[in-house]
DNA sequence: TTTGCTGCAAATAGTTTGCAGAGAC
DNA sequence: GTCTCTGCAAACTATTTGCAGCAAA
């Protein structure tokens, strides 16, 4: 896992360098995103600020949300439920490993793609800009319980 | 791209083996599924059968692409925007390449990747089911287009 | 003081669901 | 004739947006 303290304060510095306000919430999401402990989906992130910031609002976690997103600071996986979860700990391409039972989400550490990703610009014409690889199964916890 | 008329039976007879009836909304549904020419999207899907079936309705394509969906006949690319795809031809695990201006997507012949899929159950101890692998990038028709 | 930001509530868009009538077998 | 399926419209859910008041600089 990388810095959190790292995380936070390249965040501050990307909005001071574009001109935007170190609002107190804006200051709440970057830290929670920048520990980022477990993926957390809007929802997720929101109930964590409220511990420290009751008055903060979903529409304000969506947006910035996007702002830091529009940085680079924050990946965002998307998913067709609809629960999209973000990583401000590791804002670039790097495999997941997804767990079907408890939506629990982790990093393995495996070799990059980046012989399948020049194979890919290849063979299809296409300019590489990113990826995403997920593998789906169940994890070892949820395996050992009982159904 | 596989052959679709042996994928359109093979819906067929999923059908019939679940006891479902043959209606001729399902039926044109897994003509239409089975060449999957472009991975579709419900819209796609929908305005395609029209052609051919014009009371069909949105409801009843949700409902019989998840039908299909479970019977392992169709894959679902799942996308933050909420327009999901749909590939009929190779209901199966396999890399995409989808360009970000027009949405294309298409499925290029790379090697596998089993090889990372083990090293992943190894490191994680997850029982890995499936995967999915996406590059996203500007296709050779819209790099060349002008803005 | 100025300008951008937040919180609220309403709007939006894709998808799902309840129900009455239609159709497969 | 029976029982599932369809089409319609309403419901649902995550997200986005308009706006009036608030706060950062």
């Amino acid at each position: 896992m990388a810095d959190s303290n790292e995380r936070y304060e390249s965040m501050v510095r990307k909005l001071k360098e574009h001109g935007y306000k170190l609002t107190h919430q804006r200051l709440a999401l970057a830290r929670v995103l920048s520990v980022s402990e477990g993926h957390p989906d809007v929802e997720t992130i929101f109930l964590r600020l409220q511990d420290s910031f009751p008055t903060m609002s979903l529409a304000t976690v969506y947006r910035n949300v996007m702002l830091f997103k529009s940085f680079g600071e924050v990946l965002e996986l998307g998913f067709p439920n609809g629960r999209n979860r973000f990583d401000g700990n590791k804002p670039f391409p790097h495999p997941h490993v997804i767990c079907i039972r408890c939506q629990k989400i982790i990093d393995p550490d495996v070799g990059s793609l980046k012989d399948m990703t020049e194979e890919v610009a290849d063979i299809t014409g296409f300019v590489i800009l990113t990826h995403r690889l997920d593998f789906f199964g169940i994890c070892s916890d949820c395996m050992t319980e009982k159904v």
